[in-house]
DNA sequence: TCCGCCTAGGTTTTT
DNA sequence: CCTAGGCGGA
């Protein structure tokens, strides 16, 4: 037998063998289906003899890419591992449009916008347009433009089927939208996946030199396809018709952005020829992780493809669930797990993960953990590309490769500052627009004083604007002659960023930004191999495609802060899943939609299978967001878990569930009974979970649902004693109201908490 | 045009 | 809470 297909169980083997045709793989998380992609590659050029030239992977993250290649390097050497072709739907279709982008008539060094470049262009067009942007906010419309684009409707296609009043406003901004980025020569990132649809539609000799060359081509992720990608696939599987789809429908989580679950359920309809083959064993975690991961689930609506996970993993830890009073204990509640596991040892910073719906969690963790001196990295939030200092240098770099992208000439035009405010820069757009001409052009007219004659400046500004035009060609030619390196060197020194740095925000901060741009720098010296023309470009484009999941550092010892989104395909050995709550978990944004709702409960199920030996499940009594506190109400999955599967939390401080606490009950509307909860049953008490936030209230504590406006004066006085069911005894430190209910300050024994009287059950306690 | 103060409004998730 | 944009003054 193959040493390739050892260790390998017969369904993995089934899936890396086979040969011809196109094939399904439906793998649940943790089933080894990394391995059987990089098996099946190397089974392919070793066993089956095919030239590593002529296989194509299509992975979802830069990092699963680089991973794989990592992999195959070790397992085929690294000369076949290398001629291999693997890359992200956006980084292959730049490379193949910079290969072929001239058959459209284009340039070949257009610019990549990223979503903050779209944004700035969508305003211009609102501007041309004279449309308000506070009635059509920027990224709505261009929300609607890209969903378009993900389905390939065109312009003007879009214009013939929409018929309200908003769509034809979309319609319009999607031309000029397109004009603009066509005049600039520049692609956003849909347009980089909709033009190689077309390109391979409308040169069929192109299409047909990619089936020559890739004869195997493997899709990681199907299940995230979305409409123009999925017709991508089937242009290049066309050909030979090998194609190799792994995917899951159940950790489909990227609806939103335009994915198709349909694709992976449709594919035996696609493919009436396919095998499909399930992968459901589970090496990854422990069956009391699985347990959780199948209630939630299995609390789905119907499914098409039900995967039946096992492991012999062996049952494990138990699953815990904890609730904290505020996101401030709950932090420190991880934060106190992490510092008491690491130091009973065998487990390192690095082999924990803090998970979470959003961002903006991120900082109560980050603040926890630092507190305890435990080293923490976290993915996402702002990118190191979109901080302001960095996109700024990078915007004259952009000029110099490309002179026509007009978002970034904008963007630097006055700075660092030269006296072109937004008059000027207004009566550019204008005049550019009049004389049916790329902004740069404008300005290069304006050098000769014949046309200089007729635009609309004074000698003072026109000065100015060619004081700008002046580095802006300079750089272009020294992009020629000079190593990239050498290149940023020579605009930081041109334009003395440092000091406007320094001069914009202080010294403290100018320091800290300015080491940003040193950091760029330092970046660009990752390309000194390549030839000195090829430099830029290939700059420019790693900046535009990557995402912060791809530089996460897997040998720093540290814990891992990430979105939920981003740590699909990960796994660590303890993960803490945090803030479960409705608003939350499901998002308030996506609680009103069934389908929406699914994608949440696919988010968490994501998350839970995250987790090798132990899982934390955590949730608030209170949360504040957007400098507001408010009652939550624990996740509505969180009731599709049998209790007897968790760890009941026994710590002072936290809640004790009730028996007959609708979060263990059945789903749906039945709301508590009002009586029968034992005393200091679960501080948060509310109903289903049907709703969150402060519409939570009013069912609390036994108290009438649909009270109507709350208290009108405070009930609580400085002074007095009262008891808590779960903090005891206190004395009330002053009472307000707030937002139509009574915000009571109480001091217990360990610390001051402040309580809502509708909520917390406060009793007075007579002295 | 630039600077600084102020407030109103906003955050899902990402290539 | 934080930030971008609006507005007044120099």
């Amino acid at each position: 037998m193959s040493e390739l297909l050892k260790g390998l169980n017969p369904a993995q083997r089934r899936a890396v063998e086979a040969i011809a045709g196109p094939v399904l793989v439906l793998a649940g998380p943790g089933s080894g289906k990394t391995r059987v992609l990089t098996h099946r590659i190397a089974y392919l050029i070793k066993t089956v003899g095919v030239d590593p030239y002529n296989i194509l992977a299509v992975t979802f993250t830069n990092k699963a890419a680089r991973e794989m290649k990592e992999r195959l390097e070790a397992l085929i050497g690294p000369a076949d591992a290398h001629a291999l072709t693997v890359g992200t739907f956006h980084s292959l279709c730049a490379r193949f449009l910079r290969r072929d982008i001239v058959h459209l008539g284009r340039e070949r060094d257009f610019a990549i916008y990223d979503s903050d470049d779209q944004d700035r262009l969508m305003r211009r067009v609102l501007k041309d347009l004279n449309l308000d942007e506070k009635q059509y906010p920027p990224r709505a419309i261009h929300g609607r433009i890209s969903s378009a684009k993900n389905e390939l409707v065109g312009p003007e296609e879009y214009a013939r089927l929409n018929r309200t009043y908003y769509d034809e406003i979309v319609a319009r901004c999607y031309e000029r939208y397109q004009r603009l980025l066509r005049e600039s020569n520049a692609l956003d990132f849909d347009d980089l996946l909709v033009e190689t649809v077309r390109l391979f539609d409308e040169h069929p000799e192109v299409l047909e030199k990619y089936h020559q060359r890739y004869a195997y081509l493997l899709v990681d992720e199907y299940q995230d396809t979305n409409r123009c990608q999925y017709v991508l696939v089937k242009q290049l599987a066309a050909g030979r018709r090998n194609l190799f789809a792994v995917g899951d429908d159940d950790q489909s989580v990227y609806g939103w952005r335009g994915a198709d679950i349909r694709n992976i359920l449709q594919f035996e309809q696609d493919y009436p020829d396919a095998k499909v083959l399930l992968l459901e064993q589970n090496y990854r975690s422990t069956q009391a992780i699985l347990d959780i991961a199948q209630a939630v689930i299995n609390g789905a609506g119907k499914r098409k493809h039900v995967k039946k996970l096992w492991t012999e993993n062996g049952e494990g830890l138990q699953v815990s669930l904890h609730e904290g009073y505020d996101q401030n204990e709950e932090a420190n509640f991880v934060a106190d797990e992490i510092a008491r596991l690491a130091a009973a040892g065998g487990l390192r910073r690095r082999d924990f993960a803090v998970m979470y719906r959003i961002n903006a969690q991120s900082r109560a963790l980050e603040e926890a953990l630092e507190a305890r001196g435990i080293p923490l990295q976290i993915v996402g939030g702002t990118r190191f590309y979109d901080r302001k200092e960095v996109k700024d240098v990078l915007a004259y770099l952009r000029l110099a490769a490309n002179p026509f992208d007009s978002v970034s000439l904008l963007r630097v035009i006055n700075w660092p500052g030269r006296g072109i405010g937004e008059r000027t820069e207004a009566e550019l757009i204008r005049w550019a627009n009049e004389l049916g001409v790329p902004i740069f052009q404008a300005l290069r007219e304006l050098a000769d004083e014949e046309s200089a004659a007729r635009a609309p400046f004074n000698a003072r500004t026109r000065g100015a604007l060619l004081a700008f035009l002046a580095i802006a060609e300079e750089l272009i030619a020294a992009r020629r002659e000079l190593p990239l390196a050498d290149l940023i060197g020579r605009i930081v020194d041109r334009l003395d960023v440092r000091e406007a740095l320094v001069r914009e925000h202080g010294p403290d901060e100018g320091e800290d930004r300015w080491s940003n741009v040193l950091e760029l720098g330092n970046k660009a010296l990752d390309f000194v191999n390549l030839p000195v023309e090829e430099q830029l470009g290939a700059y420019l484009e790693q900046v535009a495609l990557i995402a912060d999941v791809d530089n996460m550092d897997p040998q720093a010892d540290a814990v891992t802060c990430i979105t939920l989104h981003q740590a699909k395909g990960l796994e660590y050995p303890v993960v803490f899943l945090i803030g479960l709550e409705e608003g939350l978990l499901p998002h308030s944004r996506s609680s009103d939609d069934r389908e929406k709702v699914e994608e949440e409960r696919r988010l968490l199920y994501v998350g839970v299978t995250r987790a090798r030996q132990r899982l934390y499940l955590c949730y608030a009594f209170r949360r504040t967001s957007y400098g507001r506190t408010n009652v939550t109400t624990p996740s509505r999955f969180l009731a599709d878990i049998p209790r007897e599967l968790l760890k009941q939390p026994k710590k002072r401080g936290t809640a004790v569930i009730a028996p007959d606490s609708p979060l263990f009950g059945g789903r749906g509307g039945s709301s508590p009974k009002s009586g029968g909860r034992a005393s200091g049953a679960s501080s948060w008490g509310s109903s289903s979970g049907a709703s969150w936030g402060s519409s939570g209230r009013g069912a609390a504590g036994g108290r009438e649902r649909g009270r109507p406006a709350g208290p009108t004066e405070v009930t609580f006085f400085a002074g007095q004693r009262v008891r808590h069911g779960t903090f005891g005894e206190g004395v009330v430190m002053g009472s307000r109201l707030v937002d139509g209910d009574e915000e009571v300050t109480v001091s217990f024994a360990d610390r001051e908490r402040r309580l809502l009287a509708s909520f917390a059950k406060l009793e007075r306690v007579e002295e």
